[in-house]
DNA sequence: CGAATGAATTGGAGCGCTCCAATAGCATGC
DNA sequence: GCATGCTATTGGAGCGCTCCAATTCATTCG
């Protein structure tokens, strides 16, 4: 299993090591001559550049850390596929890691990109201390997406969740619902800005006396009790769910009880993920901007290996609304 | 952003780059008193050892890669959870990629495993040519899960098709069930073994005569196809579905028209994923040993690196079947 | 008391590459 | 014909570590 250097594939080929380095680097000045027969060399031999041994000459590692908080939320997925092309189009190599919904987890694995050398790290809502954040920074350009730090060096990159909020608001009212609940995610990462730009905008739509929120959290399970607090008082025509995973358990309570959708209540979620687009479901949905949001944090981190002392940049961008069969009139 | 290295922890501690690499490799042969003079220093000047460099230097990576082959599907979150768990109790830090479902890219990233010299990679369900795999297994050691390939060094890692097809016929046939259909996955992975299996597991149970077979697909789509061809024909009592995105298809269309689960027809998924688990489905599944194939693969690695040419094992681990809601008696 | 043993420490070569300064080779122009 | 400016190529130092053989120093024993 030993494999061959650039040593073999220049003495090979009749050139330098040097020379050999240059034509893997697809550096210009190389005559087409010695490149074809370097290429060929290397192509006969089995040769692969040895990553390490270049990482650790050139101090450069060309690969972006994204640490996502938990691979069984479908929306990650989601997350995970926007950033990883774009981190690729960038000419960067995409490493993941699992944080699994656990601050502590993260930070090592936050770590452990940081030992193999990334030139920077895309954080997806992540549950990291900020002094861990603040002292990381300091190594590595870091971008959090969908939590807001304030923090010297660390950018954000969020959707926008007072035009999610108004979207939804809006595609509701224009149907004609008037008695609105929003379910929220309790004390999860963005449930409180979700929950005050709702009644925001439920307030800008001459609605504040028939708003409704109940506590909750970012599943499925709390969807399920706070719709059974609901069957058993008095049911809003519309539901506005914390995401996607609230709004299954709701179905699933108002399914058992009888309660159609959207006859009898609209249903909305957020994200968009594979839940919302299940056709048992078919959920009226906020679809955030991933590829925009990836796009940006990419850039951001560019910019930062640039000029590491620039202060923090905060980024939002506008979801849009998906609208599938959960929503509808409300009877009359 | 410049960081310190052995040299200046050495100087610090007021000893040699050797020793500071011993303490660092938690050798028994350093004194006391000099390791905890150099793990101090160490830490007081940030020092993380560069892993990049130990990894050049010693030949050896400490790493397993593990390629999954969509992580939109969530029985992927689930093996990769198994798995990474695995990899890291038996001391290896785990490298993720996504292949996406074409086998082009699944090539690329295997390709990027070995450059990164990991030493071995696991391939979930890999679509990967046979020929890449081969020339691949002589470079590092593979292994495969789920996915049966007959080649001298690639190790073999599947759950027990036939275990799972007789648990479910058994189960079926138990609550009374004479006319069960399977809608199969057509010409995805393992697809075959599973029909065949249900075909095999009918006949043993004397239902040679009232089992069929609908052409399918790993989709939700397939499901619906698959049961709508179902509804305008005869229903059978019990429908089983190659996966459990399948189920959530037939589930949809089911649903649609008014017949109910499991009062009227019985249904069964594989894989016991998330979607399984959602209270609006509550799918009976088939769940697949993914810890002990998680610990069978790692070991199989370990004994491949230790002795290179080995011949290919094939390991097989029974399944379980996972009882929810969506099955019951037929109506009599 | 000197040789032998063993534990703790060190220096140096080397892992496979990049990068820079130096050089070679070759056509220009005056 | 020779300095000039190119482009193509090369040698060597160095990235931060590991690993091995060699060294130091204190102990032990005949």
């Amino acid at each position: 299993m030993t494999r061959p250097t650039m040593e073999d594939v220049a003495a090979a080929a009749g050139v330098s090591r040097s020379l050999v380095s240059l034509v893997f680097q697809d550096s210009p000045k190389v005559s087409e001559a010695s490149r074809s027969r370097v290429l060929a060399e290397a192509e006969r031999l089995g040769y692969r550049p040895n990553v390490l041994a270049r990482q650790l000459a050139s101090n450069r590692t060309r690969t972006i850390g994204i640490l996502l908080d938990d691979l069984h939320n479908p929306y990650f997925a989601d997350v995970l596929d926007a950033f990883e092309a774009e981190a690729e189009s960038a000419g960067y190599r995409a490493l993941l890691a699992n944080g699994r919904r656990e601050g502590e987890r993260e930070s090592e694995a936050l770590r452990t990109f940081i030992d193999h050398r990334v030139d920077g790290v895309i954080l997806a809502s992540p549950r990291i201390s900020d002094s861990v954040l603040t002292s990381m920074s300091k190594i590595a350009p870091l971008v959090c997406v969908e939590r807001r730090v304030d923090l010297p060096r660390v950018d954000v990159v969020m959707h926008d969740e007072r035009i999610g909020a108004q979207l939804v608001v809006d595609h509701l009212v224009s149907l004609g619902h008037r008695d609105i609940v929003h379910i929220d995610g309790g004390t999860g990462a963005g449930a409180a800005a979700r929950r005050d730009w709702f009644m925001q905008s439920m307030r800008d739509a001459g609605l504040a006396a028939s708003m409704r929120v109940i506590g909750g959290e970012f599943t499925e399970q709390a969807g399920r009790e706070a719709a059974e607090q609901l069957v058993r008082g008095a049911l809003p025509t519309a539901i506005y769910c914390a995401n996607d995973a609230v709004a299954a358990g709701v179905a699933a309570v108002l399914q058992r009880e009888g309660i159609s959708i959207p006859s009898d209540v609209s249903l909305i979620g957020y994200d968009d993920t594979m839940l919302a687009k299940l056709d048992l479901l078919s959920l009226t949905s906020v679809r955030q901007p991933l590829a925009e949001m990836a796009k940006v944090s990419v850039d951001l981190i560019n910019r930062r290996i640039d000029k590491p002392r620039r202060g923090a940049d905060i980024v939002e961008i506008a979801p849009a609304l998906v609208t599938r069969r959960s929503t509808a009139a409300p009877r009359t």
